[in-house]
DNA sequence: AATATTTTCAACCGCGGACCA
DNA sequence: ATGGTCCGCGGTTGAAAATAT
């Protein structure tokens, strides 16, 4: 009998992971911790649920009540009721997802001269051995440096004339007989090997603005900032806006005013709906979940924007 | 400016090992 | 000992971005 898949596949989805799934996994394993991958899709989203039905019956009050003042929260709210179901993806790539890119202690940016080099060496002892390799770099996965290694530092020993293989250096007229040799040896298929030379991109580094891009968008989305400025009185809306412009550009360059006027208009709402509905012994946690609910609503609406901009344009 | 080519890296796949009943 | 389940690892792929023509 052959092994089972890690999860039934059938209406799971794959690919690039979207902000609003990101957030749903960050959410969880934050508020949770991690204990089973497999359970993770389906628990991930649920804890909100609660909050949302309270969220729905406030807002459907307060619509009553004020109807223009809170249309656009009633919407939110609607909106949100689509959109935090549990996760539709299986656990292996909710893992993924979190070990390579979401885990709060992830070390962004350009790897070291220094730390390749020490990878040189790590590689010369442990082989292709990724994830021993990774654990002498905190911060690094195992992914990223075996992508690295692949991509640059292969190519820099092979233009240096070492053998990224065996460490030594290339005896030219036996490297490629070798190579198939130990190919045949080992009983694997021989490829074809593109004909390697050094990388166009070898001296391009990785713009600062990349770098800022990406650690604004872990810093938002990982370290609750946004919340506690909403928590304090100086809470800047402008400069919220920008963080989730700047997030939202990571992963789409361009967004309309009206967008962003939109995430303006929903966290002014929010925060003054939400404040004067909840007790103030539990006013933090749930503004705090408001915050997360009213996020997801934001950039869904910049995701609608966005189709609609592309589409009209 | 448009198109082709190359590079990068996030995500997937399948296997092996650990653990449990 | 056996079979089922889950996790982690390493190889590979392919879309997007960068670069060249």
């Amino acid at each position: 009998m052959g092994r089972q898949p890690c999860c039934d596949r059938v209406g799971l989805k794959r690919g690039p992971w979207t902000i609003e799934e990101d957030h749903k996994l960050v959410h969880f394993i934050l508020n949770n911790g991690i204990q089973c991958w497999r359970t993770i899709p389906k628990l991930a989203g649920v804890g909100q649920t609660l909050f949302l039905s309270q969220a729905r019956n406030n807002s459907i009050r307060q619509a009553i009540l004020e109807p223009k003042a809170s249309i656009n929260i009633l919407n939110c709210v609607t909106i949100l009721s689509k959109s935090l179901s549990g996760l539709q993806r299986c656990g292996k790539s909710c893992r993924l997802r979190w070990i390579n890119y979401l885990r709060p202690d992830l070390k962004r940016g350009a790897l070291s001269e220094a730390e390749e080099d020490q990878i040189i060496q790590l590689h010369a002892r442990l082989g292709n051995r990724w994830s021993k390799i990774a654990s002498h770099f905190p911060g690094r996965t195992d992914n990223e440096i075996k992508n690295h290694w692949n991509t640059r530092i292969k190519k820099k020993l092979k233009q240096a004339g070492i053998d990224p293989l065996t460490h030594k250096p290339i005896d030219h007229e036996k490297y490629q007989q070798e190579s198939d040799d130990t190919i045949m040896e080992l009983n694997l298929p021989i490829h074809h090997h593109k004909t390697e030379t050094l990388s166009r991109t070898e001296t391009y580094d990785k713009s600062n603005e990349a770098e800022n891009c990406a650690a604004n968008a872990t810093d938002f989305s990982l370290s609750n900032n946004a919340y506690h400025n909403v928590l304090s009185e100086n809470f800047d809306v402008d400069l919220w806006s920008k963080s989730c412009k700047t997030m939202s550009n990571c992963y789409s360059p361009t967004l309309s005013l009206e967008a962003e006027e939109s995430i303006k208009f929903s966290t002014v709402s929010a925060v003054t709906e939400s404040s004067s509905n909840i007790e103030p012994a539990e006013e933090q946690d749930s503004l705090q979940q408001w915050m997360d609910s009213i996020f997801s609503c934001a950039v869904n609406q910049l995701e609608e924007d966005l189709f609609l901009l592309r589409k009209y344009n």
